[in-house]
DNA sequence: GGTTTAACTGAACGCATGTTCAGATCAAAG
DNA sequence: CTTTGATCTGAACATGCGTTCAGTTAAACC
């Protein structure tokens, strides 16, 4: 019979993308080896093998799921609002989400090139689907009135760029909490839409 | 059989560079062999090292190359002229010339990583100099009573972050022009900033 | 035309890589 | 207590890595 209760696998298993999305962010994909991976959970090489069929799939899964939670996420906090309340919701979400797993929005970014096509194609959609949000609450300020923004998908593209740069000066200790620095692009993001 | 007709350390150190940089950006440093770059150049992987004493300050000089680049194109264009001008011109000169090095300025930034502590406080600095340039500008504005920025340096940042991301869909023979993205993301800006 | 020497080759070095797999281990099921 | 099978080890495999260097070639100089 299976072996459930107590079984490593339910431990080991989180431990190695854990471990691997650490070492991806830090030193890149091409950078770490498996015997570095198995190395921090505390196992041997051949053993990671039980929970990934190699670690191309390894990466994809991790990227998958970041943009998966991402656009889940989004999409239960997405207000029925105007325009207006929508993008600070949407700008908020975005520095709270971004700011709270840096790994994986980095190595969601930096290793799109490691990517075999057909795993590349999938999370490329999937970030098209998450810039498609943004753009479509652009569209609907302008049909508001309320925001003048001429291409909509160029200004969702340079907004999420804005935002996303937060992480790479953030710290939690920092000068500014969190709350300051949403106060602060959201009112940059504010005026460079509005008409 | 060696020194074939017409090669020359003035040619092939260069190439040996321009074929690091286009692999660099495609593939990511450690993706990429000396063996590849040599192949790329059409030489041994051995004669590579008439070049560069290494793989890393193969890397670390592209990287220094190019932000000593920015930095004297920038100084060279900078306008003595009022906030706004000033920021006219930073925005155009920051599209105009990280479109036309991009990959320079992919590896420039996906590959800090991958340079050794020393390596990496020089192109830490460079990168904080020219973030200062535009720090300052916003600070003139700030006094001249032209723009509304309550964090500097943050705005600076966040300004740099949403024009470098162009980067990553702009392509010279798409839909938009230069003079018009230039003009799309002026706009932007100058709202963004605005009392 | 002979000499010099920069530029390059080709082989070698020790080491690391992703992946496989037969066998060991041991908690839980019967 | 015995059996089961999930989990993991440890060794092996073929391949590739960055780097070195003695030797070869050909362009430039006298």
């Amino acid at each position: 019979m299976a072996r459930t209760q107590g079984s490593h696998s339910d431990i080991t298993g989180p431990r190695v993308r854990a471990a691997a999305l650490r070492l991806f962010a830090r030193q890149g994909y091409a950078a770490v080896s498996m015997r570095q991976i198995a190395s921090e959970v505390g196992v041997q090489a051949g053993a990671l093998y039980n929970y990934t069929p190699d670690k191309q799939t390894l990466l994809f899964d991790l990227m998958r799921t970041h943009m998966e939670d991402l656009l889940a996420a989004w999409d239960a906090e997405a207000p029925e609002a105007s325009a207006r309340d929508a993008l600070e919701a949407f700008t908020r979400f975005h520095i709270r989400f971004n700011t709270s797993r840096a790994d994986a929005v980095f190595v969601s970014y930096m290793e799109l090139r490691n990517l075999e096509p057909g795993n590349f194609a999938v999370i490329e959609g999937q970030r098209r689907e998450y810039e498609t949000r943004l753009e479509a609450i652009l569209r609907q300020g302008v049909v508001e009135g309320s925001f003048d923004v001429t291409e909509p998908r160029i200004a969702a593209m340079a907004l999420i760029a804005m935002l996303t740069g937060i992480n790479t000066w953030f710290r939690a200790r920092g000068r500014l909490g969190l709350v300051q620095i949403e106060a602060l692009y959201w009112d940059m993001v504010r005026k460079a839409v509005a008409v």
